[in-house]
DNA sequence: GTGAAAGCGCTAACAA
DNA sequence: TTGTTAGCGCTTTCAC
């Protein structure tokens, strides 16, 4: 890489007269930035980004820590921020804590360095189970502004993107209700995260608020055989003819499991399911889905995260902005 | 954040007293150390990353640039890449390309300004359809080594990790012939892509070694209704009992779709996919597959890289590495 | 209009 | 054993 030393030694100036001239300053005379700036495209001169950051203080980076990436939800909010915060001039460091609560607690350290301006993150389930959230308070008064998304901890004072998981689930089981179906089941790959439970329990509101209704719950471990547990839950509680899933697999693989059993989709059984378009493509008949606009979720943080880097505003006032889902109605509902 | 200069004031000492101490430089007298490194602990001191990077020259982090971070292979590739990296104390940049080539050449140029040591890429789509390399071969030059993966330039001396694609889908329609399946389709929505054209390639040559065979190619966009192309796909070339699919979700679709059609899987009809064991297992019967040992490729990518990185030694030899694909049984094949 | 010098945080050669 | 100094690449204040 070029240098404005290397420059100014060709040029027969010096390094500030080199500095000024590429950034425009009044100071310099025409003729001089004319020179200064040929040379400069000849030889592809670009500011070194790391002595930039050293000088200013800030590295115009963003660190990224998710629990996996794996998981298309979390994989479409990194594509949000990356675009949002290109858009900006700021590039992300990923970092997967594999829902470990070490993991995330070494990323968080390691990049706290100084190796970024600020932080967007989901919490790892493991720190969730434990409720630990030290680690972000650490970080946050060390000067780091923290934005969560989706799966947040209510603890910790910092700006927040979430998702209506309470106000979904609690909707589209009315839908199911409205629909007259009778055995309404909720399946779910995630009890162990906060959006996993607040999906159950607004199933469970609904649901509850029908006496002639009862919960239907089927809890799966993300690493086992779904396929099996599900079609057995089907038919322990037969006659099943709604399903509410919480992760983008299980719908899915419930309507899968519905036709194997010979029942129609969705004459015979509904399913609603949390998924992307992608996701909810694979099925025929294609999935119901509530869409979290994760993209917009990733976009909606990087903004968040960016403004309250810039405004050296110390204002105390965290925001916490619920990005709605919609409700995309496709063929495994009635109605 | 505290720093050297602090440390070094407060403990009435030089701060290159205080940098060799916690360097556990010799130099150093033992009670000395032990006070430096006790304040040190105390305030939770870590070295600026960033004075390092421009101390030493190099940053330690890696450039990662994909097409796509929602197709589930990419993502892998990368949750491989990262973790190797995070081994060997790397960090990673992640920037998306979208499968655009502008986009391609301004993260390469933007890093480019000394905030990455090196990159993995996988190559942009559009910039293999005009068969651009010479961003590639700019950034090779100017001293930051390349690794690609997948989705390769062969055109560019770098070192490179791909897959069998050849091979992969020649034996994968060699065994749909054994199983004595007689009219075979090849369905792929990536033909844009090398990787695409090679894995039809693979099953043309199989299906042109036997006479009485014909191909059946659909080449759909990614972005249209997938669907609805195989459905009628399927009825105009009936009886389709054998199908290959390049791409990971064509697979699925096509088994979904054969059950629709009141097709029974396997016994009418084979299907034969790459795909990952969890998009695997969303067909019921489970998709038989061709596994690309994603993670496998991401973590042999990040080794190549710092490998190079670290060897001086200006080695002109690069390497292809193949990472072979596996075949993994499941109940859509007979055999 | 141009240049010298300081300083961001750190390491390391050299001096004391 | 400890300290001084130079320098990584850059911006910016202050002299000239």
């Amino acid at each position: 890489m070029v240098t404005l030393k290397q420059l100014a030694k060709e040029l027969n100036v010096s390094i500030s007269t080199v500095s000024k001239a590429l950034n425009n300053s009044t100071e310099i005379g025409e003729e001089t930035v004319k020179r200064v700036k040929e040379l400069a495209e000849l030889y592809n001169y670009k500011p070194n980004k790391v002595a930039l950051s050293l000088k200013q203080n800030k590295t115009k980076t963003i660190g990224v820590i998710i629990p996996d990436i794996l998981e298309h939800f979390l994989a479409k909010v990194l594509f949000g921020i990356e675009r949002e915060a290109n858009l900006h001039g700021y590039n992300i460091i990923t970092c997967i804590s594999n829902d470990s609560l070490e993991k995330e607690k070494e990323s968080l350290q390691l990049l706290a360095n100084g190796s970024v301006d600020g932080f967007i993150l989901s919490v790892a389930e493991e720190t969730q189970l434990k409720n630990e959230v030290n680690h972000f308070k650490r970080t946050i008064s060390s000067g780091l502004p923290i934005v969560m998304f989706d799966r947040v901890a209510h603890d910790v004072l910092c700006d927040k993107v979430i998702v209506d998981d309470f106000d979904a689930t609690y909707n589209a089981t009315k839908r199911l209700i409205e629909e007259n179906r009778k055995r309404i089941a909720f399946i779910s790959n995630i009890e162990g995260l906060s959006v996993g439970k607040l999906r159950e329990r607004g199933y469970m509101k609904a649901i509850l608020e029908h006496a002639d209704y009862e919960p239907l719950v089927l809890k799966m471990d993300r690493k086992k055989d779904s396929q099996q547990k599900i079609k057995s839950f089907f038919k322990k509680n037969k006659p099943i003819d709604g399903v509410i899933s919480a992760d983008s697999s299980s719908g899915i693989i419930a309507i899968n499991t519905a036709i194997s059993l010979n029942l129609k989709v969705p004459k015979d059984i509904s399913v609603i399911g949390f998924a992307s378009k992608a996701v909810s493509n694979l099925s025929i008949p294609r999935l119901t889905t509530i869409r979290q606009h994760a993209k917009a979720m990733g976009s909606n943080a990087a903004k968040m995260l960016i403004d309250r880097m810039q405004n050296k505003l110390v204002e105390k006032e965290f925001k916490t902005k619920i990005v709605k889902t919609s409700y995309v109605k496709s063929k495994s509902t009635l109605k």
